[in-house]
DNA sequence: CAGGCATATACTCAAGTGGGAATATACGAG
DNA sequence: CTCGTATATTCCCACTTGAGTATATGCCTG
């Protein structure tokens, strides 16, 4: 594993994350919550310790786990770009720009392709 | 696969993805730009599209495959809680409120536990 | 110091999944 | 009808990874 999209692949990562998000909590406790076997918790948290997702303090002979904020920036950063999407949706000027992008890009394609256009009805297909 | 975070775990369908959020694209296109294999592009355009994040039209031989905004909404609404934290991360009153939080929750914590309580500066870990 | 709790790690195993190659299907052109 | 192009599908394999079980480590209490 290694992205951040790989880490939230997993439910029970989701799961804890949501959990240390109200608070932060120790491994036993969210082992309880979660009802997860405790070595998957510790599994998974280390997953998310070392992909910058939470930190740890140690209480005694606990440890206990919280959010690092930073980390859900990349995710932030890559979501950004479709943001713009969803907002301008039905947007002519948008629908043009596409368009022309579009265009542009088909200038420069490669070999014999090109003269794919109108004009369906021809002779009889099928 | 299934879950919306498990399909953006893979860097070619994200790869994909931005490609589609500039401008539409045939499978052909993609191919090119991205330098895949054809079966792969289309592989995974059926993920794609079958988890919603595209959707293609017919022009003649080609496909055209256009990106659909509501798949990510699911993503943004999943992040929102989260982006309560790195807002508000310096917050004098953040920490009150999950201080008194824990607290409550303590009060209802199951049996033999109890009694780790005063300052005990230990170890960072990271 | 012994015993117990809290957490981490090691190991094995089965399942899901991406990649590659070959092939199938659909369509348009001559 | 036949050929070439565009895309989809199938099959096989190697690899990754999560679950489960057992065990190790650290720290507190009596």
């Amino acid at each position: 594993m290694e992205t951040t999209f790989a880490i939230l692949a997993e439910p029970s990562r989701r799961a804890m994350l949501q959990l240390l998000a109200a608070s932060e909590r120790t491994v036993g406790e969210i082992e309880r919550q979660l009802d997860l076997p405790q070595p998957s918790v510790s599994k998974h948290l280390r997953v998310l310790r070392e992909a910058g997702f939470v930190e740890s303090r140690v209480d005694a002979q606990r440890r206990v786990y919280r959010l690092r904020p930073e980390a859900f920036m990349e995710l932030e950063s890559w979501l950004a770009p479709f943001r713009r999407f969803w907002a301008a949706h039905a947007d002519a000027l948008e629908r043009h720009l596409e368009r022309m992008e579009r265009m542009e890009r088909m200038e420069r394609t490669p070999a014999g392709r090109r003269g794919r256009k109108s004009a369906r009805p021809k002779g009889r297909t099928r």
